[in-house]
DNA sequence: GATGAATGAGGATTCATTCAT
DNA sequence: CATGAATGAATCCTCATTCAT
């Protein structure tokens, strides 16, 4: 008798509306009704599913790592080696390819900006980054593992290759000064670099 | 008998209190009467020594470059090598020390997602990056000179640093997900890496 | 074959709604989906059994009236003199015992509020007070004449009473300025007073 | 050098738009365009002045309470003895004469019922009204002296008045229900009557 | 130079009401 | 009957900017 609930549709549109405005105007000026037009819906019903502003963001952060999370996934079905793996990961997150998104990115960069004043939001973009410098952390544990290596700064190499990521967005979507498709690359010779610089553990 | 001109006094006090309030409460949230209040002044005075709140922005990114300049030059005084030399520049920017400041690094990444929306904070904000991955460039190749190694991608590398010290702002002040002190030594390694990955030039 | 009509139960369900709902929160803080859930219904369902939320309102204008009607008739089958007559009146408005109502006296300061903007309204609030009033004045009259008193001033009497009663409802529920458990005794008094200064008929 | 503040100024005009607009519209109907306008001011300067609706109405209640309190001043000096004060008081309060005002008689209904719902607004509204209480109290115990009776109940006398006092705004301004005139002598009566039922304390 | 009042547009959000299912 | 989505107007409030003093 009830009429059926399409609320999760209606959520992701208004999500993905955030998606296209906020990647043009920046956080604060995404307005809602730029945010129901991008959408393709009205100004109203955009409250209906969702209770403030706020809350279509921390959803937006959701989707973004979600969506990260299967880029890496679907590269990471070819990888044969922890090298390859780690390659994987750093590649799905500079996102060369049929699933790159420049939106996406310029939406990280205004995330993270909205990160340093509320706390909700900088409570969700370090959970997403601290969870992606464990994924990290692991990979490039063992490489060096692989290696036979050392493996007390994994956790630093992660670190260090996580900002590395971060910043090549910075680079690309808000300074406009990355030399073409150098990213990709040059995140494999850092990685490659940081742990060649780690001891060697064979003994003799 | 007329009064003496106090007005780069003023706008000094203006950038500055755009620099307190954007660190806390970003670009959009700061208002000019929060700026005036930080600075000390009346709100009405602000728009007599700016023709727009975009205008201190433009001059905070200055403000922000020029510091760095010294925090640069300060290191370099005491670099004896081609190799510390860029360690200082590394160092300065990511501002361990007395003159460290945590606002500005804020600031920086305020700064970084407003250059999305607004054209010409974009341009200042690629000025001053374009303008210190130059720097880096040049001492990276100096590196690889001194070391005989090929030069090629020294633009490459100086980007790929560029993005880590970036990247390094966003761990630090955004997500709250970086090792503590783990950014400067990182990063000498981290060029270490990638110069020590460029082919010597010695013939045989 | 026809389902049998639950209109009525519906609309009594959603008149509480609004009764608790505007006790909390008042006429305009009562929101259709906060009445809603306080009658266990769906939103959407108000509107179906109400045309309006000003329709809502004075059916529970009626609901009110009609409940303070059996408190009165319930004190007045035990009171066996005009005197006592009057008191089960007056008690029964401002209903001490079992059937006392908060929310109800609550919600009866805020219908008046409400009166002062909506002449529907307006009117419900008047048509309900002046037949009190009116009930009143034959209750002082059939004293008045008990006494042998002159009855001239009946009419003002009930208004004065009248007032009082409304006068401990504001400063019952609104002031929170009401000694514990004065109105009663005290609206006794009154009644008596105003009818002892009467003069007496009695012929000599 | 320095513009003169108006500042008084201008929030008495906003209150006395307030007193106005919401007299006619209650106070949720009162919207701020429609107070400043009543108020002859364009609708940001009332934020200008004053930090949010609520603030504007705690300052009318101060305003209502202290134009209350000039109007009994005013009385008072033409009384001579102790049951002439208490006149003032009631006459003062309904307010015949030059300085009625039937528009602060509705407002004062219609905070009444915002009291229920702002606990700023009830404290402020039981503030002023305790205060008339105890005013009231003790003009009461002078008259109770003054006249040799017993003063144990000069406290619920004075609540009893005042409720007699905010029942009579209610009637004659919500309800429409009160004979014209009735007030000021009807209150006087029930003065004298619940006076005149405190037991005398004459020793014989 | 400096102050603080003034303006008007635009922000997020709430809401009564309507309507498709 | 019942549900819950949808609409669009209205609300309070904030703000950059302008201007009188």
């Amino acid at each position: 008798m009830a009429r059926p609930s399409n609320t999760e549709e209606r959520r992701l549109q208004i999500v993905e509306g955030l998606l296209l405005a906020m990647a043009e105007h920046g956080y604060d000026g995404a307005s809602i009704p730029q945010i129901a037009e991008a959408a393709g819906l009205s100004g109203g019903l955009v409250h209906y599913h969702f209770a403030s502003k706020q809350e279509i963001l921390l959803a937006l952060i959701e989707l973004l790592s979600e969506r990260m999370r299967q880029r890496y996934a679907r590269r990471l079905r070819e990888a044969r080696s922890p090298r390859t793996r780690l390659y994987a990961f750093l590649d799905a997150h500079v996102a060369l390819g049929s699933d790159a998104s420049p939106e996406s990115v310029a939406c990280w960069v205004a995330i993270g900006a909205e990160a340093l004043r509320q706390k909700e939001v900088q409570s969700a973009y370090r959970k997403v980054t601290r969870g992606a410098v464990l994924q990290l952390r692991e990979l490039v544990a063992q490489v060096l593992e692989d290696e036979r290596r050392a493996g007390d700064h994994a956790e630093e190499i992660a670190a260090a290759l996580m900002a590395a990521i971060y910043g090549c967005y910075q680079l690309s979507q808000a300074a406009h000064a990355a030399p073409k498709g150098f990213a990709a690359p040059m995140l494999r010779r850092m990685a490659d670099g940081l742990v060649a610089a780690e001891p060697s553990t064979d003994s003799r």
